[in-house]
DNA sequence: GTCTATAGAGCGATAGAC
DNA sequence: GTCTATCGCTCTATAGAC
């Protein structure tokens, strides 16, 4: 791995682990045990940095949040969203634990995620929508931007909530699973028939694989 | 106004424009035409001063939030509850733009933050409870204390959430009704017969305050 | 209660050698 | 591409005069 990875790894694992406040570039230099000057050479400062975690935040969701396909299975696509939501809130929670910070002081990088989060919130509004059609879930379509983005809402900021409650301000990956049963709580009244019953299967997925994280770890 | 009240109004206004992490002592000081000295013979350090906002923060919340009334109208007194969130939400959204940042520096205010909100937790569940007895919502009971969590995290970071969306990072205070009118859509779905039509109501009462507000500024 | 002055520490960023 | 050395700046917090 090229030094440029390395500092990015490393930035995003300190950051992750001791917020992005309290790391500055000499912590990520030390950690590598590079010298600062070094770090200056492949990256202009800390906003440089920031930008190009961003960058690989963008790709994951861009990778990983195709358009629906309307030939296949509406809850199997939905389980395969959710599950690419769980590496994004593990991955970048630090990202969501200072955003307005972040964005704040960056004027490029908050443009950046203004037409991302745009796009982002048309996306989740298909999916909703692709849920009505196939009739999984029942709802008003004055509804459902509302919904999309109280969506992104919990996405964005259940890692902060968690470690706002967590003793030591610690977030283990078997926290992420709870935010994705949260994510589903907010379909699971809309929902039907049959389609009540298949949320329900998948929450239910859900705390299971919380369930095996934990016993991983043990 | 004493001085010590006045560096905690004056920490307030300053937090909440520029954000906690861009504010020193010496702007707090400076703003008020005091010497930094003056500042620290009233306050140890910057946590102090944030355990005292806090404090006024659960001051607020003691004050406006009492326990239900089964004698009084539910859906009366969940306005009231709404109407007092408006304010807590404006008056320290400072607090929520860095509340891992805040709570992960100072253990004890952690310490008090963690009683408080386990306090909070279940006065929000006796709501849903005090609305689903007068049958205003239909809800299982095994998903009542996380729709208690949802609006926690809906109240704690629509602030964050509007402000990572806006331009220029600033909040109004009829952004704030915006968030009321979501912390209503997480109760809506759930809602029965004459129910829904009140909660409809509500939401719209809302969007009418939003209105005056701008008519206000305008 | 308030001021001035300042020590002490850490951070961001660069210059210049290798 | 990497290092050492360092300057300039800002912030916290205190000492001592008034």
């Amino acid at each position: 791995m090229s030094t440029k990875d390395k500092i990015i790894q490393t930035s995003i694992a300190l950051f992750n682990q001791h917020g992005e406040r309290a790391i500055t570039t000499n912590h990520i230099a030390s950690e590598m045990g590079i010298s600062p000057g070094n770090l200056y050479y492949h990256f202009k400062n800390k906003e440089d940095i920031l930008r190009h975690i961003f960058g690989l935040y963008q790709s994951h969701l861009k990778e990983n949040f195709t358009p629906m396909d309307k030939n296949l299975d509406v809850m199997a696509q939905l389980a395969g969203y959710l599950d690419s939501l769980v590496e994004l809130m593990w991955r970048f929670n630090f990202f969501y634990n200072n955003l307005t910070d972040i964005l704040g002081r960056d004027k490029e990088l908050k443009a950046q995620y203004l037409v991302h989060q745009a796009q982002l919130v048309e996306q989740v509004v298909a999916v909703i929508n692709g849920l009505k059609y196939a009739e999984v879930i029942a709802i008003d379509d004055c509804d459902i931007e509302e919904l999309a983005h109280m969506v992104k809402l919990t996405v964005s900021f259940w890692t902060p909530y968690v470690k706002a409650h967590s003793k030591d301000s610690s977030l283990t990956k078997q926290d992420i699973f709870g935010g994705i049963v949260k994510v589903i709580l907010l379909f699971k009244p809309y929902a039907r028939g049959e389609g009540l019953e298949q949320l329900k299967k998948l929450q239910q997925e859900c705390l299971n694989k919380q369930l095996e994280v934990e016993q991983a770890v043990a």
